[in-house]
DNA sequence: TATGTCTGCCCC
DNA sequence: ATTCTGC
DNA sequence: GCAGAATGGGCAGACATA
């Protein structure tokens, strides 16, 4: 198939709102698709390229503006994938220059609108209105196999692209080889939010509150003696964490497949910042050197797979049991069972105090929900909220041409002026977004490229969950998650809180 | 060698 | 990560 | 309720450049 097919039909369901007429398109498309590149165009089609991450980020594309475009459409879809593997491929000296060429040489045999689909590929941003969700439905619906099914072997197979050969060639009966076994990491569920942990209780009923723990999820599984340590998007990142292949290895259990956060924890008992476990997790480098000074450990807190029984369809429960069964205390999750709101909120408060980011609350009749946010495990993290002045604002967001992502200052009472301690687009409806476009630009005092600076007026109440250190902002302090709550017309930036508030707040440890 | 820039199925 | 929006 | 879009800070590592 050429690439230029591909093309028109991501045009189509890109110009169209409604996801049955997407999934569609995207449907036509796989029926019309040779079955061997049912590889290359499902993972396209989910807006990356089945190679992954090819070592081609912003700069590099848009150092690529000026390539002439192709008059007439003549790639196939394997000339695409073949040039990707090659730039995969790519490394050490001379590997970037290298690159850039194979990529102006392919950039130069498409036409604007393939180069224009390319380049959105490579970026990450196709913005179709489809990604992996609707291209399921798209296979369920040119496979004849129902959405549930399909969607139930893309979360146990990691991989949409399998299944969709699997289901168009094969079909039906043949995805039961889809199944949860050792060394086939899942997709992990995850969690909605709620506000506190009495709302989170009377959603649930009996439940488990469980501390959250502010490090890197990790999805062990260990057969016999061989370990494989997965990241939350199924990376292998076995080799940055030989402390949890070592508690692995000691679980009496022929095979297992655990869930759980790793961390880097003080000798205390509490937990390291974020930032400090993220100096182990991913390094693949100096393990050893860091090691001693820097543990992680493992806390788990599911079990998904017990000597060749599948658990995921077990209630929470049961999988908690054959868990504490097999692992240590030590390397299980605080936690405690209760219906009780007030006893769960004593343990929520203990959670913070530790200094961990806060709980989960989990009913006990809870299915492992692979891959979904289940609405049967609730996260209760602590925020808090400052009054900032708006900097400057940028222009970007979702209708272009509005200004949305702020500038957030502190007040300097000691030498006057303000501190800036991030950005942030997050909390913004449209309405608001109309309103302080206007509004900035009447307060105007300069810009550049992408930004338009403002007298320092207008104040916001912004929440956040953390402050941290920053390399980058002048203060050295960095807001984590900071979202606007509202406008407080009925502040003036004299009344913001001050730099200083923010710098005692970050030694007592923002969630203390 | 030292520093800066870019990238990441990055982590949150 | 968080949040808003359309379906 | 789900899926998608749009964007945050910071980390290690690879490579380019001075």
């Amino acid at each position: 198939m050429r690439l230029a097919d591909v093309v028109s039909v991501s045009h189509a369901v890109a110009r169209t709102s409604g996801r049955l007429e997407k999934t569609q398109h995207l449907a036509d498309l796989l029926t019309r698709l040779p079955s061997d590149e049912i590889g290359i165009v499902v993972p396209f089609l989910s807006g990356s390229p089945r190679q992954g991450r090819i070592g081609i980020g912003g700069a590099m594309l848009s150092s690529m503006r000026d390539i002439p475009p192709a008059d007439a459409p003549s790639l196939e879809i394997r000339d695409v994938d073949a040039a990707f593997d090659r730039l995969a491929a790519m490394s050490g000296a001379g590997s970037a220059t290298s690159r850039s060429q194979v990529l102006r040489q392919l950039l130069g045999r498409a036409t604007r609108d393939e180069q224009d689909f390319l380049v959105r590929l490579l970026f990450g941003e196709l913005r179709q209105g489809a990604l992996e969700g609707i291209v399921i439905d798209a296979i369920a619906r040119a496979s004849g196999i129902g959405a549930a099914r399909i969607r139930r072997a893309v979360m146990l197979a990691g991989d949409p692209a399998s299944v969709a050969r699997t289901a168009l060639v094969d079909g039906d009966a043949a995805l039961s080889r889809f199944i949860l076994e050792p060394f086939q990491p899942v997709q992990p569920m995850l969690a909605d939010s709620a506000t506190d942990v009495a709302d989170a209780i009377s959603t649930l009923g009996d439940a488990v509150i469980e501390y959250k723990l502010d490090g890197a999820r990790i999805q062990v599984h260990k057969v016999d003696d061989e370990v494989k340590v997965y990241s939350r998007n199924l990376r292998e990142v076995t080799a940055a964490v030989p402390e949890v292949v070592t508690v692995a290895r000691g679980i009496p259990a022929r095979a297992i497949v655990l869930d759980g956060e790793a961390i880097a924890m003080r000798e205390d008992g509490t937990p390291h910042p974020f930032q400090i476990t993220m100096r182990r997790f991913g390094r693949r480098l100096d393990v050893d050197r860091l090691r001693p000074d820097l543990p992680i450990t493992p806390f788990f807190f599911d079990a998904l797979y017990l000597d060749g029984e599948p658990l995921v369809d077990e209630p929470l429960a049961r999988r908690m049991d054959l868990l504490t069964a097999r692992v240590t205390a030590s390397n299980v999750v605080p936690r405690v069972v209760t219906a009780n709101p007030a006893e769960a909120a004593a343990f929520a408060a203990q959670a913070l105090a530790t200094g961990h980011e806060g709980v989960m609350v989990k009913a006990l009749t809870g299915r492992y929900a692979a891959g979904r946010r289940g609405q049967t495990w609730l996260k209760v993290k602590q925020a808090r909220t400052l009054d900032l002045v708006i900097l400057a604002a940028e222009w970007s967001g979702r209708r272009k041409g509005t200004l949305s992502n702020l500038h957030l200052g502190a007040r300097d009472s000691e030498r006057g002026g303000f501190v800036m301690l991030g950005k942030t687009f997050k909390g913004l409806t449209d309405e608001m977004l109309a309103w302080q476009t206007k509004k900035f630009l009447a307060l105007e005092i300069g810009r550049d490229a992408y930004t338009v600076f403002i007298r320092p007026e207008v104040v916001a109440e912004v929440a956040f969950n953390e402050i941290q250190a920053s390399s980058q902002y002048p203060g050295g302090l960095a807001l984590r998650f900071a979202r606007v709550k509202r406008y407080r017309a009925d502040k003036s930036a004299a009344d913001a809180d001050t730099f200083a508030t923010i710098q005692e707040m970050y030694g007592q440890g923002s969630r203390l």
